[in-house]
DNA sequence: TATGAATGAGGCTTCATTCAT
DNA sequence: CATGAATGAAGCCTCATTCAT
């Protein structure tokens, strides 16, 4: 339920890659189910018989963006700023760091938003998908915010409290931060003030101290 | 796509609710795609010819399901919770009032979990459906949502922030808490404390206050 | 590896039989897997969807052939010739009803010369399919032909000797004799005197007193 | 189909008889057009683009078991056992020299059946190769047959009788025999007293004198 | 000469939708 | 109104065959 999907050292081939780009590209427009693999091959410019000369099955090629997903993340999970951190032996100040880390994930996640969100759609309702999007990146994320809100306690910068609260509380902001941006970009007609820069420092500001008057 | 969605003071008939709720049973479980107008038929208690009796299609089942959602949320709307808190009279602390807006939409969402997890993930795909969930939906919310925060502003119980920024976050935080729940009992083999009001007690601090250590 | 076969006190529908014929024809012809459904459901005068109404599967299409011929064989077995034989008190010569069964017999499957090849030729290779002929038909036969043979053992007309080598001799002098009037008069350019009754005379006549003189 | 079949003086190459083996094995255990080619070439230990430098075309390559099988019959036919009865020389008794034919064609058959089997299925579908064995194997084995029966005759040692009824005779009872043993070696469970030699004693036994009393 | 990647036609099967009963 | 048989388009996948290397 979780092992059958092996992560390679995935070097994929020129082919393989532009098969999982185009499947990306095209799941992330109409769904998995409404793509047929004839538009992912003709998409990635290849006959349809060979798609399936590099995946088996169609369902095949959403396990490779999972894999890729994964190597995504993990390659990406002890990136500079989060070990800075974990260190934790810089004089900056927490909430630089933190504002670093959000702008590093944030990237991530524009970067790679069509991924998420082919990875997310599916796993809503294939059983095995979900198992390795829970296993394999939901409770290892869970497992480094704990660590590092656990860092921040000790150093008197972040007050007790329930970590899993305080895990929905910065995930779901932070997720909700990215969400709603990508959104009002799409539908919202009114211009922006896209002050970024800001936006995140309000964000981390009401993190670490609310929305509550002093 | 077809047609625009006409949301009508839609008194159901009898099978038409039985194929919505067949719909909406089969939809979130193996998604819209991947359920077939025979499961929802067989599953509804019906014959595959009536469906189409009352749906001219199959994606108008779905829209049916949308404008289920949509009465349910505008219907909710203006609970009593809320109006207490925009006629802004009572003297409850605002936490306390913001606890019971809280455990009420949980409940509305919690409820009605499937409704929601069939039109979000289709609202990712279907044009459509998508503009109506932001319109009707999403843009209320957070109408709603900056309103009652200008309130809180006006009161001096919430400090001035921008509103989109503190939308993210409240909305994010509980979006977060309800889906975590759902997935840990889902996933998690450990057992749970689960003292939910004490846990909900949590998230409505850290909103206020904030993680950080005074 | 038996049972999955049910025979149902099959009632075919009207459409059932018109595909099984279709199926029976072209898988004659062409064999079964150079026929493809497509030309079924059009000797068959309906759509191709409608065969998979009726059959989940292509090779079900075949078990329904298979059952047919069960039908056929099991309906047949307990004939006239054959009841006169076991019950054995007509004062007929033991040879004049073997001749009477096997030109029962061989019309039986001149008749039904299609379907005998098209399970024949697909027992060669689907495992249960094989199992199938060899359990319901084949050691069905040899119980009959030994029970027979035992009978003209003891009424005299018959010497003792081992009954799987006096089945393979009589049983493949038949089939033979059958099969090679088939063949000849599909590629023999010679004009044949056709004359079947006297062959068989000479057939049994074999079978009995041998081809050695005196 | 394509074109007529040649029948070269084969010398085949080393990757030829490596492909038509492996092609010969699969055949004979999933038919022929259950087999692709990739298997063919991974059992053969080929590339599979090897293959189509050997054989224009995977139809070819069935043909070329054809003309393997009949290379095998015809370097066969003329073989001491036959040569003798056709000087007819010995003073063996007919049924002794019989009783070596059979013996030295079973093992033919024994040691070339899954050849065998995939000609003969594929011949009850493809014209051509129908017609090669017909033309090639079948008249011929006829016609030997015929010319041996007639010497018997001739010798007084047969009775005068249509040759085609005692092809049949003859010929069926040793096809079945042969068919039965393997059938029976795969299905019955019950532990054979295989004693083949005597078998074939009464086998002929039975040609001879038939199975009547007296 | 040998390889195996690439092709695309075609096979089996599903399914939304229609319509006669 | 309800049924479910019928349809045929479209989907996934296989495979014989070609061809550049």
């Amino acid at each position: 339920m979780d092992e059958f999907i092996d992560i390679p050292n995935s070097k994929l081939s020129e082919k393989e890659k532009l098969i999982l780009k185009a499947a990306c590209e095209t799941f992330s427009e109409k769904g998995y189910n409404a793509t047929s693999t004839k538009e992912i091959a003709k998409m990635a410019g290849v006959s349809e018989g060979t798609i399936f000369r590099y995946f088996k099955t169609k369902n095949h090629i959403l396990k490779g963006l999972l894999v890729q997903l994964i190597e995504l993340v993990v390659e990406n999970i002890a990136l500079p700023p989060i070990e800075k951190i974990l260190q934790n032996e810089t004089n900056k100040d927490d909430k630089e760091i933190f504002k670093e880390i959000i702008i590093d994930r944030m990237n991530l996640v524009n970067n790679n938003f069509k991924l998420f969100k082919v990875i997310v759609s599916e796993a809503l309702f294939q059983e095995d998908i979900r198992g390795v999007v829970y296993n394999k990146l939901i409770s290892r994320a869970t497992f480094i915010i704990d660590d590092y809100y656990e860092k921040m306690v000790r150093n008197g910068t972040a007050r007790q409290l329930p970590s899993k609260i305080v895990f929905s509380s910065i995930v779901g902001s932070i997720f909700m931060f990215i969400l709603k941006r990508n959104m009002d970009s799409l539908y919202s007609n009114v211009e922006q003030d896209d002050n970024i820069d800001k936006d995140i420092d309000f964000l981390i500001d009401i993190m670490f101290n609310g929305i509550g008057s002093k």
